[in-house]
Formats: structure tokens, C-alpha cells, sequence
RNA sequence: GUCCCCAUCGUCUAGUCUGGCCAAGGACACCGCCCUUUCACGGCGGCGACCGGGGUUCAAAUCCCCGUGGGGACGCCA
């Protein structure tokens, strides 16, 4: 048994999106390689934002894309003893102080000194105040940092990245309400999980530098830390919830596949030579982390269409058959998973890129759809009328019902007319979907049976002579 | 502004650590052709990149330096 504990550690804000999935399956798949545990804390310590509602829909999303976790999520919210006890022993050490500087204070004097030009930071105005001094006044606790050296992250993907000691603060770490702040519950958490292995976005690495300092304070042994690269939104930039469609359930709910977005995701800085087509099992096995770029990517919908595509086309009928059923629903379309639909579903692999497509396009299967008005006058002119009725009377004489036999019927009447094919399928299609796309119209005579073909051949004969 | 990270086709990337096999490979998108009862799928082909400049070396996409560009961080948010 391999002790790697990784964990994903997101707060509970919003859904999970693309990001968050892509670091969650980072640190899953980094464990599952290894043998290790992967652990779930949900970082509810803002309490203003954060939603119960807002659990469910993560927790959900990961379990959609089947990311596993191994026990029970922890709630910072169900911890602040241990922060606070642990606050508490800094400031009897000495490593932290009680600031009574107030937030309106502190924004002045960073908005003051980013006009100077200076990098705003706490000027530990507080550090060297008596406990007499904060007597009876609102206070918050910092952190004692060291005023000089330098800190050295070794960065698993990045090597050693140097800071100077001086460029940190002096952060805090209990809010005046009492409550701990993100830096110090990552450090007392990740510590007390026995995170062995913290791999998380590019945009945290400037925080270890502080963390690591924290835990040297705090008397910690140290992770081993990994930064890898963030996914940009479709314009640049940090992942945008408004211009970018981002939400994890929301592809869900729009007819993907968990695992088209796991291939996708998988694929955004990682790497395994010129394969492109994953499967989760299959990662568990080859996923490593010398195979993780250094550069961000651009999150692509596209290309995660593409996937989803690639995963309807090769995916089981009986269980796309399943998924559909609700997509269906939506439509007001009543559907039991069945031999049937899976055959129905079969007809529209290659052809959907979305369950949502496949819905939306094999509506026809269900009821009769009413022509298009511009394919109607097209094709369905008058001298189709007779050839209808002809080609119902031979469908009912038929002995089966199948490909083969249905299409040596229209063969046949094509080439009395002295016409391809096509002159032929092009109206008989019309008539029976109603519009001119569809999957091959004798895979589509054979889902829909032959007395609804009749039926329908024989309404729209009816409805060119109305007219 | 300060600190940190990054830099190969439009996009995701292989190649960079361990220089020569790279007149840079694959995939998505795009364009063309073929297949074909429509739409797709599929097949074949095309377009298309080592950010710039110096250096090191017999040899640099690969190593070093400087620019430039992009991104991130600088909260009593996480």
C-alpha cells in the first residue's frame, strides 16, 4: 500500500466547472496510480457564500464523472476547534500577534500604497503591540512571518522557485469574528489529513511560499507540492463564468458523455504521446506526472464536442438507449429503455454529437412530424401520390419487414420510373420524418415498422391529392 | 507597480530534462476530393507552428542570457 493521499478541496460557491473538474482529476488519478487515498474538503470557512445547495451540485458533478473519493468529505466549517486551538498556539508561541488594524484602515493604506507604486502589504503596524494595547478593541490574529530569507518551493512540475521572504506578509490568520482564514485552514488541514501530495492550479503556487512558512511555524512536515497549469476561457484568461460555459452538470444536462469530459479534461496539460482517446480505467494506469506540461490551454468546446461525438458513435445502444430516455422526457416524449430504442439509437450514433441531438432529431420515431413546408414542395409533388400508394401496397405484401426487401421495393420502383434511387428515398423520406435528414431510410422504415409506414405513406398520399 | 509562472500549427499537443533520428509528428477545426438515397460516419489529400535577438556548440525547437508577449498572485475570498 502506497501512502499517497491527494485531495481536491473546493469551495462551495457555485458548480463545479471546468477547472475545478480538472484538478479533482489530476489528484484522483495521480492516487489511483499510486495506490493512494484521494480525500474530498469541501473549504466552507466563507460562510456568506457558500451553499449547502452548492455541495450537492459538486459532489454530484464528481460523481458523474466517476472521481471516487475514499471517505466521507471533511467540512472546514466542522473543524474551526482545531483551527482555532492551533491559532492559539502560534500566539503563545510568539509566532503570531493580535492586529487591531481595521479593514478600513487596511484599505487605505493599500490603496495608498499601490499609488505609491508599492506592493500593498500589511505594514505590521501591530507587531510589536502590547497586550495592553489591543485591550477591549476588535483584533484579528496575524502570522509572525520571518522579515527576511528566502523560501524555496520545490515544485514537482516546476522545479525550484525561489521567493523572497520579504515580498510575503504578515497574513492573517483568524478573522475578527474567530474565524480562520484560507491559507492557515490549508495548511492545518492538508497537515492533519496527512495530505501527502498537493497538486493543485498554477494560480495557488504563489501561496506556498506563505503556506510552507506556516508549517515550518507550525512544526509540520511538509508535502510535497505540484502546480500545474490553469485552462484559460475561450478569450484568454482566467476560466470566466459568464463568457465561458464552464459548468460541469450543465454538459451533463446537455447530452455529454462523463466519459467524453473526462478524455477532454484529461488531455488539457497532460499527455501520452500521440494518443488522443482515454478511458478512465485505462488512466488509473498510465496517468503520470512527468507527462504534465508547464503552459496553460484554452478550453475548447469544440474539441469536447468532438469527443462526445467519438463516445455517442462507439458507446453501447442499450445504455445510450437508457441516457436518452429523460432527454426524450424533456421533449414529451414517454420512452422505456428497450431493444427497440436501443435499435432506434443505433440508426443516430453516427450522426449525434449530443444526447440532446439525438433527441431532438429522432423525434419522428415517436409521432408523426408534419413536413417541412419547403421540403414539402419539393418533394412531395403530385406524381408521388400513386407511387405511395403503390409502394404501401407492396410494403404490405411483403413477407418480412426488412432492410434487404424494403429496399429491393424501391429499387424497383425507381427504376420503373427510369430515376435513381434518390429520386425515390428523397420523397418517401420527406413523408415519413418530414424533412430531408435523416439516417438511411431503410434502417429508418425497419425502426418505425411496417404498419406506421404504411400509415404514413398512405396519410401523405392522401394529403397531395387534398391539395 | 511588485513578485512568480509560461512561450511549438487557429486550438490541444509530441519532441525540450539526456543537443544530431525534426527540411518538426499526431489530433480538433478549416479547405478539397472520394464513398453515398439525404445528413452524418469513414477514407485520401491540403493549409498551418519552433515569439525575437544574442550567445555556447561541429550541430540548437532542445542549453544560457536579454528582450517581447501571455498568464497568475498581491483581500478580515478561496
Amino acid at each position: 500500500m502506497s501512502d499517497v493521499v491527494t485531495r481536491f478541496a473546493p469551495s462551495p460557491t457555485g458548480y463545479l466547472h471546468i477547472g475545478g473538474a480538472h484538478t479533482a482529476l489530476f489528484n484522483w488519478l495521480f492516487a489511483r496510480r499510486n495506490g493512494g487515498t484521494f480525500l474530498l474538503r469541501i473549504e466552507d470557512t466563507d460562510r456568506e457564500r457558500s451553499t449547502p445547495e452548492a455541495v450537492k451540485e459538486i459532489l454530484e458533478g464528481l460523481a458523474w464523472l466517476g472521481i471516487t473519493w475514499d471517505e466521507d468529505p471533511f467540512f472546514q466549517t466542522e473543524r474551526m476547534e482545531r483551527y482555532r486551538a492551533e491559532a492559539g498556539r502560534l500566539l503563545a508561541e510568539g509566532k503570531a500577534y493580535r492586529c487591531v488594524c481595521t479593514p478600513a484602515e487596511l484599505d487605505a493604506r493599500r490603496e495608498a500604497a499601490r499609488a505609491r507604486g508599492e506592493t500593498p502589504r500589511y505594514d505590521q503596524k501591530c507587531r510589536e503591540l502590547r497586550p495592553s494595547q489591543t485591550e477591549g478593541k476588535a483584533f484579528v490574529i496575524r502570522f509572525r512571518a520571518p522579515l527576511s530569507g528566502t523560501t524555496i518551493v520545490r515544485d514537482l512540475l516546476r522545479g525550484d522557485v525561489a521567493f523572497d521572504v520579504g515580498e510575503l506578509d504578515d497574513l492573517i490568520l483568524l478573522r475578527s469574528d474567530g474565524s480562520p482564514t484560507y491559507n492557515f485552514v490549508v495548511v492545518v488541514d492538508d497537515a492533519s489529513m496527512g495530505i501527502t501530495h498537493v497538486l493543485r492550479g498554477d494560480d495557488h503556487l504563489n501561496n506556498t511560499p506563505r503556506q510552507i512558512l506556516l508549517y515550518e511555524a507550525l512544526g509540520y512536515p511538509l508535502p510535497r507540492f505540484g502546480h500545474f497549469p490553469l485552462i484559460h476561457g475561450i478569450g484568454g484568461g482566467k476560466l470566466s463564468k459568464r463568457q465561458d460555459d464552464v459548468s460541469v452538470t450543465s454538459y451533463r444536462d446537455r447530452g455529454y458523455l462523463p466519459e467524453a469530459m473526462i478524455n477532454y479534461l484529461v488531455r488539457l496539460g497532460w499527455s501520452h504521446g500521440d494518443q488522443e482517446i482515454f478511458s478512465l480505467e485505462e488512466l488509473t494506469g498510465i496517468f503520470s506526472l512527468e507527462n504534465v506540461g508547464k503552459s496553460p490551454s484554452r478550453f475548447d468546446p469544440e474539441r469536447l464536442l468532438r469527443l462526445n461525438a467519438h463516445y455517442i458513435k462507439t458507446g453501447s445502444p442499450e445504455r445510450l438507449a437508457r441516457l436518452l430516455v429523460p432527454f426524450l422526457k424533456k421533449r414529451g416524449i414517454e420512452a422505456e429503455p428497450s431493444p427497440w430504442l436501443a435499435k432506434a439509437v443505433r440508426t443516430f450514433q453516427e450522426r449525434s454529437r449530443t444526447l440532446s441531438e439525438m433527441a431532438d432529431s429522432s423525434v419522428y420515431y415517436f409521432r408523426p412530424k408534419d413536413p417541412d413546408p419547403k421540403a414539402a414542395a419539393k418533394f412531395l409533388t403530385p406524381e408521388m401520390a400513386p407511387l405511395f400508394e403503390e409502394i404501401a401496397r407492396e410494403f404490405a405484401a411483403l413477407s418480412e419487414f426488412t432492410p434487404a426487401t424494403i429496399e429491393a421495393v424501391l429499387h424497383r420502383a425507381a427504376e420503373n420510373m427510369g430515376a435513381k434511387l434518390g429520386k425515390v428515398a428523397q420523397p418517401i423520406r420527406v413523408a415519413l420524418t418530414g424533412g430531408t435528414v435523416s439516417p438511411g431510410i431503410f434502417e429508418v422504415m425497419e425502426v418505425l415498422g411496417r404498419e406506421e409506414v404504411i400509415r404514413r405513406l398512405t396519410h401523405s398520399s392522401a394529403t397531395i391529392r387534398k391539395n
